[in-house]
Formats: C-alpha cells, structure tokens, sequence
DNA sequence: CGAGCATTTGAGCGAGATCAAACGGAGTGG
DNA sequence: CCACTCCGTTTGATCTCGCTCAAATGCTCG
C-alpha cells in the first residue's frame, strides 16, 4: 500500500512541504485506492462529493456536457494532480472525470480532509494553494478560448503539457498524447480535423514532429516564440510564506 | 465606518453565515477603506499581494493582457463580490483588475487573514467556498467560450448578469449594463460589432430591449430556452456541512 | 486477419471578423 | 443654452478562418 511519504509526488499534491510527522497525518486522510481502467467514469455530475482524488498512475479529463450534448473538456489531469477539489466545499459534482488510460488514485475522504486541514495549518494552505493554481490555470483557458488563434491555442497545449510533464520528470520534448484529436479540440474549441490539419502544419514547417500520438517538440524556441506573443508574462505562483 | 456586520453584502462576502461575534472578528481584517474613480486601476499584475478586496459600491472588471496587446477580460465584479482571491496565496497579482465606474472597496488584510481563519474554520470554509465558486465560474466561462455561438454567449451573459444582480436585491429584467459592447465582446470572446449585432437581433425578435446599456429582458422564456439547451445542469453549490 | 475507430486530407461553406461610414449621447467651453 | 467634439454604438459590405461534409487511409486490438 502506498504511502504519501514514500510517494513520487507528494511534491505536487497535498503533503507538499511538509514535516514527515505531518506527511504522515494526511496518509490517513486516504482512505482507498482506486483502479480505473481506460474510458471509465470516476464520477459524473450530481454524485455526492465526500472524496477528491490524487493520480498515482494514467490521466484523467474533466468535462462538462451540455442539455443538448455538446462537450467541453475543462481539465487534463496528470499524475500527481488533484480531481474534483472544485467541488470540496460542494455537496454534488458538477463535472464527469473519465479516464483516459488505465489509472491509479488515491481517494481522499473529504469530511476527513475538512477536519484536518481545520488543525493543521499547512494542509489548509495547500488546499488553497492547489484550488488557486486551478484558478490560474482557467484564466489561462480563458485567454486560450478568448482570444487566441487556432494555431496558437494547439502551440499553448503542446507547451502546456510538455511544461507539466518535465514538472513531474518526463521527458519536456517528446511525450506520448493521451487523447483523442476530438479531445484535444474541445480542450480547445476547436474541431478535430482543425487539430489534425495544424499538427500537420507544424510537423511541415518542422516544428514539431508527430507520428499518431507521438510528439517531438523539435524547434522550442519558434513554438515559444508563437506562444509568447499569445500570452501574458506567467508570474511563478511561490506561495507566499505562511507565517 | 462600515462595518460587516451591518453590511448589505455579508452573506455573500467573507463573513457569510458567521455569528454577530466571529462577523466581529472578520470586521478587525479591514484595514482601510478604498475609493475609486471610474477607469482607475486597483492592481496590475506583479504588484505585491498584501490585500484582498470586496466591492461595497461600484463594479470592476479583471482581465489579462497578452504581449502582443490583446486582452482577455476574465470577469465583471459586482458589489458583494470579492476581487483578488485567486491570488490569495500568491506573492504577485496576475491580473489587472480595474474600475469600470466610480466604486468603494474594502481592503481586506491577507496576513491578517491568513493568521485568522487557522484560528476560525467558519472563516477559512467560506474562503474555500469562494474560490471553489471562482473555479465553477470560470468552468462555466470555459464552456461558453469553447462551445456556444455567438448568440448563446449573449444571452448567457445577460442572463448571468441577471441572476447575479437579482441574488443582491437589484431588479432581475431591468438593470444598467456597466460595460462597452468592448467590454462585453472580450469577455465573450466576440467583437463589439457582433455584441451590437446580437443585441439588435434580440431586440427585434421581441425578447430584450436595449436603449444604449439600459437592458430589459422582455421575454425571460425564451432567454432561457436558449440557454438552456446550451448549458449543462447547475446545481445549487450549496455549502456541504463542515463538520 | 479483420472490424472498428482514429486520423488525414480535400472541397466548399458560413459565422463572425474586418473594414468602413454614419449616427448619437455625454461632457465641455463659449 | 447651444455648438462642438469625442467616444461609443449601429449598420452595411466584404473577407477569412475554421467548420462541415466526404472519402480514403491506417492503427489497434480482439
């Protein structure tokens, strides 16, 4: 059974900058391990909220359907984030989490969390600090949808993701896509044969290259170029000093 | 001196559901009074972070700015609403947020806040509950943006105006819009040209009338019928019980 | 090896952008 | 009090990026 202080990326999730003695507290706040295996829901819409999830292994998306079935995917989640923390306070989901490859997560007890976190300062602070970098994170998608070009939008995911990945120690230049260019497109508002068409592009211009799901960021500095017209200055979130 | 707990907007801002003493405890985070003229800034991005601010009088708009000059606007506040949260836990502002006509804010102190709500859980749930409905927001942003026509947008955002205005005791059918059709179109993701487009078109179908930015929703209805097929369910965020 | 799904690529179309011009209301100064 | 000016807004004409429709190709996994 794994544990929070033994785990990869306790760095990224709740226990992060934490003494051993506290890491130890919130391993108790885990109250299950979960296997999902590709295209399976974790939870949809209107579930009772009484835990928020940690990704051990796979990626998850988060989504929200429209009465008339459009889909817009609101989230990729990769190991070592958080899903479902939006709805901590909540007493019902709102989005519908699916994985998109077999995956692993540790079930965090919410009442548990709440008592907790109402004790141990640090936890409370994380949980902030995890729900405004998701804050930050949508004011980034909004600038994406807002205001950005489709070229651009696809340059800002590649990047997006690469930068998460090398976070957790992959590899920054070459990844495996975990989703569908039907996926890829309602990240982004845009239609899969649009996601397809600029990959092209940019694997012709030689940019990037990619072969189904494998990409190769080859030429950084004109992807970082495209994106740095299209984006504000990215301030580092340091959390500032509790105390 | 105001003070929250005689104030119109409590049970929306920080104090919300807190007893006459701990609202008294909340009261001692104000540490100044702010006024601002319309089109004055209240903070850029890489500004310090030493306070929070809640609107008493007035709106504000928050938006990004990309290198190249384009701009995003990430949200219209209104009184009762709180400016700055996501940054909470940040060392610089992100945001520019700015007054949209002449307005008074609190100042809310973070150390301060900080230091109290480890001492008053009341406090630290209602931080949580808005920045979870900050995040819930912005997911409903992200769908308007991704997903829905230029109509749809329209009338999301008016009926949003709506419901927000109506929650704090204003008219739900008739009220004053704050903001240029500019404004509007960055927040939506449009042109101004398409917002006066749109409003036009609303108008002489019979279900709003609009005299320069004096809206009134004729036909709620059918508003709503358009809405509705293009969002998805939206429960209530009723606050779940904290122990 | 075959079925089903994901992807690529092409052709034509359309919603919303862009460019342009006229209009109108609020504020200012004579 | 009126005239003038500056924005914000409306409306029209045209353009274009990304969508839609369509068909072929290629993985992946039983």
């Amino acid at each position: 059974m794994p544990r929070c202080s033994v785990c990869t990326f306790a760095s990224f999730c709740l226990p992060s900058g934490m003494t051993r003695r506290d890491c130890e507290r919130v391993d108790s706040l885990v109250h299950g391990r979960i296997s999902l295996q590709k295209g399976e829901t974790l939870f949809v819409p209107g579930d009772p909220v009484d835990a928020i999830y940690a990704i051990r292994v796979g990626t998850l998306k988060t989504q929200v359907t429209t009465r008339d079935g459009r889909v817009q995917i609101v989230g990729f989640h990769l190991p070592g984030e958080l899903v479902g923390l939006e709805c901590l306070v909540s007493s019902q989901q709102v989005l519908h989490a699916i994985a998109q490859e077999d995956a692993r997560l540790c079930r965090v007890n919410v009442p548990a969390l709440r008592a907790l976190s109402d004790n141990l300062p640090a936890l409370h602070n994380n949980v902030l600090r995890l729900l405004s970098n998701e804050v930050l994170h949508d004011h980034r998608m909004l600038t994406v949808l807002g205001v950005l070009s489709a070229e651009e939008r696809v340059v800002a995911f590649l990047l997006d993701l690469s930068a998460r990945l090398s976070a957790r120690g992959f590899a920054a230049s070459e990844f495996r896509l975990r989703m569908t260019r039907e996926e890829i497109g309602s990240y982004l508002g845009l239609k899969l044969e649009t996601i397809s068409r600029l990959f092209s592009k940019l694997a012709d211009a030689g940019l990037i290259s990619i072969q189904h799901r494998n990409v190769k960021l080859l030429d950084m500095a004109a992807l970082q170029a495209i994106h740095a017209r299209a984006m504000a200055e990215k301030p580092v979130a340091k959390p500032a000093g509790n105390t």
